[in-house]
DNA sequence: CTTTGAATATTAGCCGGCTAATGGTAGCTT
DNA sequence: AAGCTACCATTAGCCGGCTAATATTCAAAG
């Protein structure tokens, strides 16, 4: 058997370099690579508990709580008591938190020119459409 | 703008889900996820230097030379010198890690079936086409 | 009303990735 | 032969992922 013809490998195998470049273009902008999942989520819905957000970022909440920690610490996000639930705490975004979105959105547009460089726009297409179904 | 078309972002979702499942099946065999890359590089070309296997797995030295420790100390390879130049040292596979192929070759085929469990055949040649292409 | 159990956040500790810095060796230039 | 430079391994220290374990709080059941 060769492990370099299953999917599984191949996607681990993007997978690396993806992330390297993922992280390039996160610090451009003052965040780190793990950071920028999360304010996506918060850019959606503000005001999350740490709980949800690590539903919605597939991740488990102590990486999640890591993560926020840093945010924290650079006055991307600030913590709030959830009013109902003395055990929850809300997640909101501080005003650089939310500016930060616009200077995201350019690196990330360059980000999407670096990942799809090598592919036709219906091939883009196609990889985008497999990639939605694979993780729904 | 909305991260959530893009490729960039629908991969690095996909990676998360991808990361936790080769997790669970190179535990399954006792390796841990970050080890099975470089033990196929080395069930490929026995006797690599640390350097070249880096390059083969796309990660950083200092990477490689952690998960070498790891392997190390489970026995799964040894370390001899490299005959001309003392710098740099070979690694090879133990018995052991001989062995252990068989067991992944099986928990990778599950890992497979559940990767591209939602895709038909023609969608997952499709995929693996198009993963190809990104990291070429 | 008490107790039990579930939910939320958090801590500790591990592995996996990176960059930067160190030390030793090879090789080339002079 | 001496010295500069490049190369290889390794260490330190950071962030990002996980599981397991803890403390607190809520809710539900007796």
């Amino acid at each position: 058997m060769q492990f370099e013809d299953t999917a599984a490998y191949l996607l681990a195998k993007a997978t690396v370099l993806h992330k390297n470049a993922i992280q390039k273009y996160a610090n451009s902008v003052g965040l780190h690579s793990g950071q920028v999942f999360v304010m996506m989520e918060l850019w959606k819905v503000d005001g999350q508990r740490q709980i949800d957000l690590a539903a919605r970022v597939n991740l488990s909440p102590p990486t999640v709580n890591k993560i926020l920690g840093g945010l924290l610490e650079n006055d991307f996000v600030t913590c709030a008591r959830y009013e109902d639930d003395a055990r929850s705490t809300r997640i909101f975004l501080t005003p650089k938190g939310v500016q930060v979105r616009d200077a995201l959105e350019e690196a990330w547009i360059e980000l999407e020119e670096q990942t799809l460089g090598s592919l036709t726009d219906t091939e883009a297409l196609m990889l985008k459409q497999l990639l939605e179904k694979l993780f729904l």
